[in-house]
DNA sequence: ACCTGAACACCGTTCAAGT
DNA sequence: ACCTGAACACCGTTCAAGT
């Protein structure tokens, strides 16, 4: 059948389902192989352990965010407006996987969620250096992507975990990459 | 004795302890119980579940940043950014504690948690509001506020995750964040 | 008021056994 | 190669009973 696809990769749509609905602790390995129509210590066929089947989870949401990057249109700083928003949406779609993916994975590596975080950054990178090479940015190219990174990446966090709204005033990360994006135009 | 202190306290110090040495799911009221001398059910007369001692915990570790903030030195944006910094030391002498914090706490609010958070936000809002007044920071005093934070906040949280340094050129969390106030500033 | 011991349901992980 | 059932150690939570 063509929507036929194997164990493993239902395996992991179940988590990444089960991630979405309640967050990490809401992946039982149970619960898991119960949605999958096979026993809860198949998962242990095709990964490691637990731990590692949530990485590669997130190691597909950072895939999506990266296409993301790529795919926004226009250019220069518009273009690098255009991707930093497409991260806003990307983590008000999946809240509890963008929580996931930037959690605490500890001490040692996972090397497909590390190849992922790379790609994404490096698709970030390219949008911006972009915007500097023809002028509508200013700035080191290295800095002006990790600032554009690290206040929308924070601006996300702080509103999921409801301390950024604490003030009635508060403005929304939407709000809060457009300004950046605009004091760092030319 | 003048060490003496109650119970409640002691678990909260020691549940601090366990989320310091191997982050929140190595706290298990078993060892809680344990390493303060008393049943691993006990925990229970002081709090209402495992999820109260840890927001309790939380609660601590931000009104510990909130003393930070009002104990900057300086004035303006020269305040600001030792306010800043001393975030981002905060984050890296207890890093676990940082992504307590600011993790997934679900939809249900938790009102010492939130008061804390608050009055931390408020602290570093002052801080803003004054650079604002005396000149020597630009913007709507709400906006640079958020942005300061959100940035800071991000740098962190991108740094803690290995998501930071993923190219070797990468700025610093205090390198991003002294450029930021740089910008900001008049 | 505060604490304990036993108990329940649940979970990650392992392993011998099946096809 | 892939999957199952039983088992082990562990955990959050509850509760009757103790002082």
């Amino acid at each position: 059948m063509p929507g036929e696809r194997g164990t493993r990769e239902r395996l992991i749509e179940v988590a990444a389902e089960l991630v979405d609905e309640g967050g990490p602790a809401a992946v039982t390995l149970r619960e898991v192989g119960a949605r999958a129509g096979v026993s809860h210590n198949t998962p242990y066929r095709h990964f490691a352990d637990k731990r590692d089947l949530l990485a590669v989870v997130a190691a597909g949401s950072l895939r999506d965010l990266a296409a993301r990057f790529r795919a926004a249109g226009g250019d220069g700083a518009e273009r690098v407006l255009r991707a930093a928003l497409s991260y806003l949406e990307w983590a008000a779609e999946h809240p509890a996987r963008f929580k996931l993916v930037f959690g605490a994975w500890g001490p040692e590596p996972h090397d497909e969620l590390g190849a992922a975080a790379g790609a994404a950054t490096e698709a970030m990178h390219a949008c911006v250096a972009a915007a500097v090479e023809d002028g509508s940015l200013a700035g080191d190219p290295e800095r002006v992507a990790a600032m554009v990174w690290a206040l929308g990446h924070g601006s996300v966090d702080l509103a999921l975990s409801g301390h950024l709204a604490k003030r009635p005033t508060s403005p929304t990360a939407e709000e809060l990459v457009r300004e950046l994006i605009g004091r760092l135009s030319v």
